[in-house]
DNA sequence: AAAATAGTGTCTGTCAGACAGTATATC
DNA sequence: GATATACTGTCTGACAGACACTATTTT
């Protein structure tokens, strides 16, 4: 390993390299999941919604209203650590497995003054946990989420070596009482072979921070990443589940239509089955599987 | 959008968000080329190898071993711009499009201090740029890059729920005249139905800081984004070049050998024939081609 | 029996892998 | 003509999309 010089030693000792500006550091976690609706009729399956997982702020900035579960990094912390503290401190959720999704090192994106933020997306089986009710200070509940978007401007040259489209994206958050909602001017670029995206935040109601940016940002990673790799899918699910419960996860992410024989025969081979079957349904019940771990873990 | 009310101002006002500890912030650019080596025999095809850029440390501390171009983190810039801005200082190269592929912030990496790194990756066509030469404070130079690994342990539980591998990764930069070697073990656990992946350097000659471990963890990156979407090898290309060009920069980023006339049918779609040929080889001299930028671009 | 979902079978078109064979340039 | 690469054609098997059809359970 590398030694370090006497001279180099001193040197390094006679510089405060932290005389110079820096900024603090966070950790936000962007935990989706897929909530059952409650359906009106026992003979037709629940609807499940893509949901994220805020915590009511208890402390100004943006007191009252709702964050992304999130704080400050600590000097003897890992990022990655820093991410499991807050999520499991603020909402009970103790998650190991996280995907870095974003940094958000914009000026003026938080009131408190220069803060970088490092964001983590986590999927999640919502009914493995039960959420921190509101009798301290944090108070976690999911919301449900809804997304749209409106094309606003579309310019494109004939050798088309330089595009840009400019779009207005609304989402909407639905919780047990409460409705939030945001909207982001996007704008995205073509040149130099790629495709580069600026969002910034237009308005934003009941959300605090620059969430709804973040939230967006994850949810068409999310998409992105699913189309590329189905597996990840699997990460809504709980030990046991349906092949229907995983078609409806991938639907309602995608916002595709699948054709169940053709998804059944995809995935059947990343299952395992189980004697087991879903209860308490109106109609023909249908088999349990488990995760094929021989499929997930390539021991390499 | 958000206003702020007098007391919530107050409050911030009166709050020193900065007494708490801070990290300073970097941006380490890890630029992959892929260069011909010097052909011996003028009938061959010259083979491409991959190549990372590193720049001379001026200063301590790692004074005269070789670094990524990085550097520090600005309160007015994000910290993509920074990015942008040290690339091009360090080494001449300007480049607008990168992807950020990891974040380091480990207790002890950084002999200054608390200093959190966030890594980014560019793919570039070397022949593009000039380098900035040795003349000032900063050298940059190509490497030549050779990894190999061993497996040293591995245990797997007979039911598969948790499950971990050991391995010693070794990396070599070859440059003009300086050989450049790092050592690192990694272990990937399994467990919760995901890859979890943690790496140590266990050496590093002539590498400074932790940019081994950085470069090693950005190739594996690199092969893993190349095989979920193939596009990605055009990034090396310049913007004419022949088919075969494509095929050996795919074949030396992922190891594999292909079979050309298959290859050939999967990207000629994303190719624009022109009528240039490539000349000075001794033998049927190739067609140059183009991008088809309507396949590169999704207009969405 | 009606309703609703669970699950099977099959046809078709596309595409990747393998490889034989032809073309065109230089030495 | 020898050599090396460039490029075309074709066979095969796997697999995704579309959809008709059968099975099983509850109301």
């Amino acid at each position: 390993m590398y030694k370090m010089s006497p001279l180099e030693k001193k040197y390094i000792k006679e510089h405060d390299y932290t005389k110079y500006e820096r900024p603090s550091m966070t950790a936000d976690i962007v935990a989706f999941s897929l909530r059952d609706e409650v359906s009106s009729d026992i003979r037709k399956n629940p609807e499940s919604k893509l949901s994220v997982l805020l915590v009511k702020r208890a402390e100004y900035p943006f007191k009252g209203m709702w964050a992304l579960p999130g704080g400050f990094m600590k000097n003897n912390q890992s990022i990655y650590t820093t991410a499991r503290r807050v999520l499991l401190e603020e909402t009970g959720i103790d998650r190991e497995y996280m995907d870095l999704t974003g940094v958000y090192s914009d000026m003026g994106r938080d009131p408190r003054g220069w803060i970088v933020s490092q964001a983590f997306t986590a999927l999640i089986d919502a009914n493995a946990y039960k959420l921190r009710a509101g009798d301290e200070a944090w108070e976690a509940a999911w919301y449900q989420l809804d997304i749209s978007e409106e094309e606003l401007e579309r310019e494109i040259k004939k050798n088309q070596e330089l595009a840009s489209v400019k779009k207005r994206i609304k989402l909407s958050l639905r919780g047990q009482d409460q409705l939030l909602t945001c909207s982001l001017i996007q704008v995205k670029k073509y040149m130099d072979y790629h495709e580069t995206i600026e969002s910034e935040l237009e308005e934003s109601e009941g959300l605090a921070f620059d969430h709804g940016r973040i939230i967006i940002d994850a949810i068409v990673k999310l998409r992105q990443d699913i189309e590329l790799d189905e597996k990840k899918i699997f990460d809504f699910m709980p030990e046991y589940f349906t092949i229907q419960q995983l078609a409806q996860a991938h639907e309602q992410v995608t916002g595709k239509k699948l054709l169940m024989p053709n998804f059944r025969r995809k995935v059947i081979d990343y299952l395992i089955a189980s004697s087991l079957q879903k209860d308490g349904v109106g109609y023909r019940p249908a088999k349990l599987y488990k995760r094929n771990l021989e499929k997930f873990y390539r021991y390499e």
